[in-house]
DNA sequence: GAAAACCGCGTTAACGTTAACGCATTCTAT
DNA sequence: ATAGAATGCGTTAACGTTAACGCGGTTTTC
């Protein structure tokens, strides 16, 4: 399969028996053009694939693409946020020669007028592409449905449906809690009894997954007791307690238990503050207390969504679809990366750029 | 920080009070410049940050880069080198508007002359920039010595000493070592006894160092006898099971295997054929015949050194490298992701792409 | 029935960079 | 002394795309 050169609108142009400006019209549907030259220059364009190239339009066109990225807080669950704005702060630089700009909307989670004053201060007249986290599911689903068709978005960290994004980038969380009882089941050295998942009151679709991943790996196990268990209120202290109290008090002596988000680390320092830190423990996400704890052994496994390669690949993708008009894969697929104890970096290590410097080389 | 347009050779000539000829010439170092007006741009360059705009330079000039990368034979090492080409394929299909072009260069990474002579087939004058593996490393270094020092070289999997890469891409193997420890002894359900690293004979540092991280793992523990043994040809089924069967002489009951790079398969094989496939036994790379061992419970944990990722990486890097003139990252970490039966892809799934397909979500 | 609007198309000037070319000077060699 | 080379610079034509503009010719409007 020979590759050959891209072939230019003036050479349409000279094969059409018109001018480039009539072919240029076509092309943008500019009108003024009849029907039968029309006709003739979009059979010649199929036929020759003609891609306008990228680099001479962007030049002449001297285009700011203004891509907003509309999210929770950056120290919201646990920080995991901000991890996601290095990677597209990274991005942004990269691409600022070809003109890209972005801008930080954030919001509160947990509070709607925050989530709607934020959303709807995006203008999208001025608004090129956007970047979207599934918080709020109902809510979002609202606004994208009332935003005009023509901006392009894509999700990351997960998707939601009656959405029509460029691409969904994610870790599949089915796997990721199959694997959590995996290795929940081999730090307790396959210990018959009950193994508990801790599920975060939410209406995210993908944690339900996870745990559905989770009940997946018991099922048929003979003498192997999953529970889940739904926490109202993770954030603070007294309902945490509470909520550990009676787990515990139902469930004496849990092999393990598998934390299905970034909050992890709570519950990791109530079990420690009972004489229960040999409980094997797993959660999601390297966010910083997850990685303290991780670090002193009261943490077994962390998974991690690489949030910063989410973000980086959020914006990269973005841009591939509106500057370069390329082929976007539908799912880009975040590999399950698991954190020991063992290898995480030895030093503090500045967190920022945490998912950039993990694994280093030996000198 | 005001984010402020990219200032023009044009607005530096207006500056300098000269014509852009001659700014251009000052930037190219093409001479016919008086010292006193060189002086006084270079100046004017330098208090503005004028950087040439790359897609002017790039429509300007049509020019084509020319990459190569020199690997072993795509079926080599289990098929390693094919899933590297892969990722690169990917990238070099994204690039192709930036007249980014590739050339793969095989090479039988067992013979010196086919070393020499498909390295030697590599024109310096056709070539902007070099994809390389740290195969056969004290050849490789002279390799690249004698080349001219203007072309730019990336490696990925490892790297060399003495050689000055654009970027290193690649898996920290101590790390990978010493969690193939921890998980053998995990599978094992930390039994007492010994447990042994099978070595491909080999120069390469990098599996020296996975041999290292494993055996960090086993340091004082008490009770724990790792055990490393050279094996002088994987390849061969004779040499092999000769190999296997002395091992299993000396020690009749290991508690778990660790094979330091992709022949993983060979010895799974060779230990069920004996009835000894309970052994816990971890090895490198998602290679079909690995897959197919995974899949199938022979084999537990498959690390896995994304080959994919490492190729389009190297290529991207080079890329932004030698057109855009960006600034690279002196190294490029690639996260260590495990494999388990039970994060394969149910079906059968084209190989090909499998990096790219593994996760998916669910609907 | 004249003015205005419209149609279908070609021409052209950018965008920023590059390098060939041209044109005076000034220097070098015979 | 003078051809010829070298110096120091400005001018210009690309690269491919875009969109404003212009221009005859037809149709509509009042």
């Amino acid at each position: 399969m020979k590759r050959t050169r891209q072939i230019t609108i003036r050479e349409i142009a000279a094969k059409a028996g018109v001018s480039i400006g009539t072919v240029d019209r076509v092309l943008h549907n500019r009108g003024r053009v009849s029907t039968e030259t029309r006709e003739k220059i979009e059979a010649l364009v199929k036929k020759f694939g003609y891609k306008p190239n990228p680099l001479a339009r962007h030049l002449k066109l001297k285009k700011e693409y203004h891509f907003f990225i509309l999210s929770p807080y950056r120290d919201e669950d646990s920080g995991y946020w901000g991890m996601v704005f290095n990677g597209i702060q990274r991005a942004a630089e990269e691409l600022s020669p070809f003109g890209i700009r972005i801008s930080f909307k954030e919001f509160d989670r947990y509070s709607r007028d925050s989530f709607w004053n934020t959303a709807r201060s995006i203008s999208p007249d001025d608004c090129d592409g956007l970047l979207l986290a599934p918080i709020m599911p109902s809510e979002m689903i609202r606004w994208i449905l009332e935003l005009p068709p023509s901006i392009p978005y894509v999700f990351f960290d997960a998707t939601l449906p009656e959405t029509s994004p460029i691409t969904e980038i994610g870790q599949d969380p089915y796997s990721g809690g199959f694997l959590a009882g995996k290795l929940l089941c081999l730090f307790a050295l396959r210990e018959r009894g009950t193994y508990c998942v801790i599920a975060p009151h939410s209406e995210d679709y993908h944690i339900k997954r996870r745990i559905e991943g989770f009940l997946a790996f018991w099922a048929n196990r003979e003498g192997y007791w999953p529970e889940v268990r739904t926490c109202a209120d993770m954030d603070h202290r007294e309902t945490r307690e509470e909520f550990l109290n009676t787990l515990l008090k139902d469930i004496p002596d849990p092999k393990g238990i598998f934390v299905a988000n970034a909050s992890v680390h709570s519950v990791a320092e109530t079990l420690n503050k009972g004489n229960l830190s040999h409980i094997p423990i797993i959660g999601y996400d390297l966010v910083p207390e997850n990685e303290r704890l991780l670090r002193e052994g009261l943490i077994d496994v962390l998974i991690s969504q690489r949030p910063a390669y989410q973000g980086y690949q959020a914006v990269y993708q973005l841009y591939r679809h509106v500057v370069l008009q390329q082929e976007i894969q539908k799912k880009i697929p975040v590999p399950i990366h698991l954190y020991f104890k063992e290898n995480l970096l030895p030093e503090s290590s500045p967190d920022l750029e945490y998912e950039e410097t993990m694994f280093v080389f030996a000198d």
